[in-house]
DNA sequence: CGACCTCGAGTTCC
DNA sequence: CTCGAGGTCG
């Protein structure tokens, strides 16, 4: 196949090398049910190769991909010819497009046209033929024309009744009702735990899985999957003969077609008994039109579906019929697609990373792709288990997103079909640590992969960079370029060592001016004074982090009496545990780390814990949050996310990291976590904005919330003094 | 002992 | 943000 990238330089050869991957593209999604890119890239090439027609016309063929759907089906089913024909859609992917088309029509028809909006769902088109009720047929759409017969599958389906509801009057002698055949999120990510259960390959995203299902030999197979299914249109009609005599009479009859606009069939099918979204809307003018689609786009993740975007109908079928359509698509209806979240790329290779810890992180070499706004070249890959599991392979096509919106992520590979390449073999993970070729070793019943050596020079450097992070000593300007810098020219061995530095240190240091060297030097002084939970969080000891450091200072006031412990006293501090005990003595018993220590303190560092730093100078503030847990997420204005943690946490409060039933309030500021803000709703957890978290600080009560309606506010002692 | 809540660690990009 | 695992509580 050729490259994405590449331009053929005159018209004929540029649309001829567009038809040949259209075409490979075709046979990738409809033939081997295996697509190598996202829908919106394979759109992108069709509206180029459109556009180039339209400026070449001398160049069309009868053949060209442009005039016909897409591709032929497998043979593995039955065909089943549409006599009405399922067209697919034009897209458009911004507004501006959305625009010129509300435009074209205003053009065509006069006065305000009402438009139904209903969310593109992200599953299979089916087409369900109804003789008398009964449900007789079910075909996929193929390429339009002709599909598959997949009846037998479809029967399974728990959600698409056998019969059509009693209605008044007869049913129709015959009706084609089309829809979206989908597997609801909770239902795939249920499926892929019993795919890892039994060994088996996990699938990559819900649509493929609904596919996967529905094309089974075995209809036992498709009933176990979970499958669902949402009507929106009708094809043919046939209606029965006494509908047609009561019509005629004015008799009291609800037959189908009646209906004059698309909301009115919706409303049918769903009295019908069949399953209609609800999610769906007739609006009026563009700009309602927009605020539907950006609605859709806000909410989508809140649903337990996937839909890539919203489409947009001429509702009133007398102007539809006006409108008419192209060979291709109506010119009533419009998809506006969401921009791609998922994009597939090629994995170049998976290498691991050494941490602090000597953990041994795999993570994805990728080539550079655009997506979620951003270009996304690594991924992390977590453990070895996750790799086998996702079974990814250097050379694969994969799958890649972002996490929660900003943290890339490899989905899975797109498994080329067996007549295709062949893949190379299963990622092995390497057996030496890639910075000091020591063995890298898995204890069993562990996950991770650790290099034992203590002097691995990427190891000491972390060590280092982590005693001076914000979160630790906070050594401002002590990054982990500038450690890395230090410990290759021999000045910098353990964290010990920085508080030796002088002027003298820097002597021919290249990138050193005078003055960056005194704020270096002054930024190592001040970290002397910090209180000792800091210090024992940058000790880097296994186990033992912030919240942990903070719980064992407090508990025990000062660095002799925690080395004096023993692992039963510290194991009965709350929060402490036999783990971290047993992790934190044998850490105080080494010779090495004792020696640390000991140039630490006569080095001049404060080994207690004094006031709490989250205090002001005019002392503790009053305990207004005393027992309530209050989350913080996005940004505020008037205080980082660390200071807003700290205001709950001085005024007796807990700020954990997520949410969960115990949270009494989720603060969003500008740009919140999505699963944050989902779990609160979920969890009936207050959601509150920065006003009403200023006024929660003040007085630990939430507002406009009746007292009593959540009585989980616990006050221990007397606020104030 | 299991369910649930947290924590620690590593992570991406601008 | 995700994963894995420690700690707590019923």
């Amino acid at each position: 196949m050729t490259g994405p990238g590449s331009v053929a330089p005159d018209p004929a050869s540029a649309i001829e090398e567009l038809r040949a991957r259209i075409a490979y593209h075709n046979e990738r999604y409809f033939v081997l049910d295996a697509p190598e890119i996202p829908d919106a890239e394979y759109d992108a090439l069709l509206r180029s190769l459109r556009a180039l027609e339209a400026e070449h016309p001398e160049l069309v063929s009868p053949g060209t991909p442009t005039g016909v759907v897409g591709a032929r089906p497998s043979g593995q089913f039955a065909p089943v010819v549409h006599r009405v024909p399922m067209m697919s859609l034009d897209n458009a992917f911004t507004p501006a497009e959305l625009g010129s088309w509300a435009d074209r029509l205003a053009k065509l028809v006069s006065g305000d046209t009402a438009f139904e909006c209903e969310l593109k769902i992200d599953g299979l088109a089916v087409s369900l033929t109804y003789e008398r009720g009964r449900l007789v047929r079910a075909a996929t759409r193929g390429d339009g024309r002709i599909g598959e017969d997949v009846t037998a599958n479809v029967a399974t389906i728990a959600a698409i009744p056998g019969r059509l509801a009693a209605m008044v009057g007869e049913p129709p002698e015959l009706i084609e009702v089309r829809g979206e055949v989908f597997m609801p999120v909770s239902a795939f990510a249920e499926l892929n735990e019993r795919q890892r259960e039994l060994g088996g390959r996990p699938f990559v995203n819900p649509r493929n899985s609904a596919a996967g299902s529905l094309r089974q030999k075995d209809p036992s197979v498709t009933a176990g999957r979970a499958l669902s299914f949402w009507a929106y249109q009708v094809g043919e009609l046939v209606p029965s003969a006494r509908s047609h005599a009561a019509k005629a009479s004015g008799g009291d009859v609800e037959p189908v077609d009646s209906a004059a606009t698309q909301e009115e069939t919706l409303a049918w099918l769903e009295r019908a008994g069949l399953p209609v979204n609800p999610e769906r809307r007739v609006v009026t003018g563009l700009d309602q039109v927009l605020a539907f689609c950006r609605q859709a786009e806000q909410r989508r993740h809140q649903l337990d579906y996937d839909i890539d975007g919203v489409v947009i109908k001429v509702d009133d079928f007398a102007l539809q019929r006006r409108l008419g359509s192209t060979s291709r698509a109506p010119r009533w209806a419009m998809a506006y697609k969401f921009p791609p979240e998922e994009r597939t790329t090629l994995l170049h290779d998976i290498q691991v990373s050494i941490g602090r810890t000597g953990k041994a992180t795999p993570f994805a070499v990728l080539e550079p792709v655009f997506v979620g706004g951003s270009t996304v070249s690594l991924a992390t890959l977590h453990n070895e288990d996750q790799v086998r599991l996702k079974d990814v392979r250097p050379g694969d096509t994969v799958v890649v997103r972002k996490a929660g919106d900003v943290i890339p992520e490899v989905v899975g590979p797109v498994v080329p079909h067996s007549s295709g390449p062949r893949r190379r073999r299963r990622w092995r993970f390497p057996t030496r640590c890639p910075s000091c070729s020591a063995p890298l070793l898995r204890l069993p019943g562990e996950s991770d992969t650790f290099c034992t050596n203590l002097d691995c020079p990427v190891q000491r450097v972390q060590r280092i960079a982590h005693f001076a992070s914000r979160p630790a000593m906070d050594i401002e300007g002590l990054g982990e370029q500038r450690v890395a810098l230090f410990v290759e020219r021999g000045l910098l061995l353990d964290v010990a060592d920085l508080f030796a530095f002088t002027a003298e240190t820097f002597t021919g240091l290249a990138g050193f001016q005078s003055r960056s060297i005194d704020n270096l030097l002054g930024a190592i002084d001040s970290a002397r004074h910090r209180p000792l939970h800091r210090l024992l969080t940058g000790l880097g000891i296994r186990h033992l982090g912030e919240v942990g450091s903070r719980a064992l200072a407090s508990a025990l006031g000062d660095l002799e009496a925690i080395m004096a412990a023993d692992e039963e006293r510290l194991a009965s501090i709350e929060g402490v545990g036999p783990v971290i005990g047993s992790s934190v003595t044998r850490w105080f018993a080494s010779e090495v780390n004792r020696s640390v220590i000991d140039r630490l303190v006569s080095a001049g560092l404060d080994t207690v814990e004094a006031g709490h730093d989250a205090d002001g100078p005019g002392g503790s503030v009053a305990p207004t949050l005393a027992g309530m847990s209050v989350v913080v997420s996005g940004t505020l204005q008037g205080y980082t996310r660390e200071e807003a943690e700290a205001a709950v946490t001085s005024r007796g409060g807990r700020s954990p990291g997520s949410v969960s039933r115990r949270t009494d309030a989720l603060v969003v500021g500008d740009a919140p976590g999505a699963s944050k803000v989902q779990k609160a709703e979920e969890l009936e957890v207050p959601i509150i904005d920065e006003a009403a978290f200023v006024a929660l600080l003040a007085t630990g009560t939430l507002p406009g919330r009746p007292v009593g309606t959540r009585p989980t506010v616990h006050r221990s002692g007397h606020a104030g003094r």
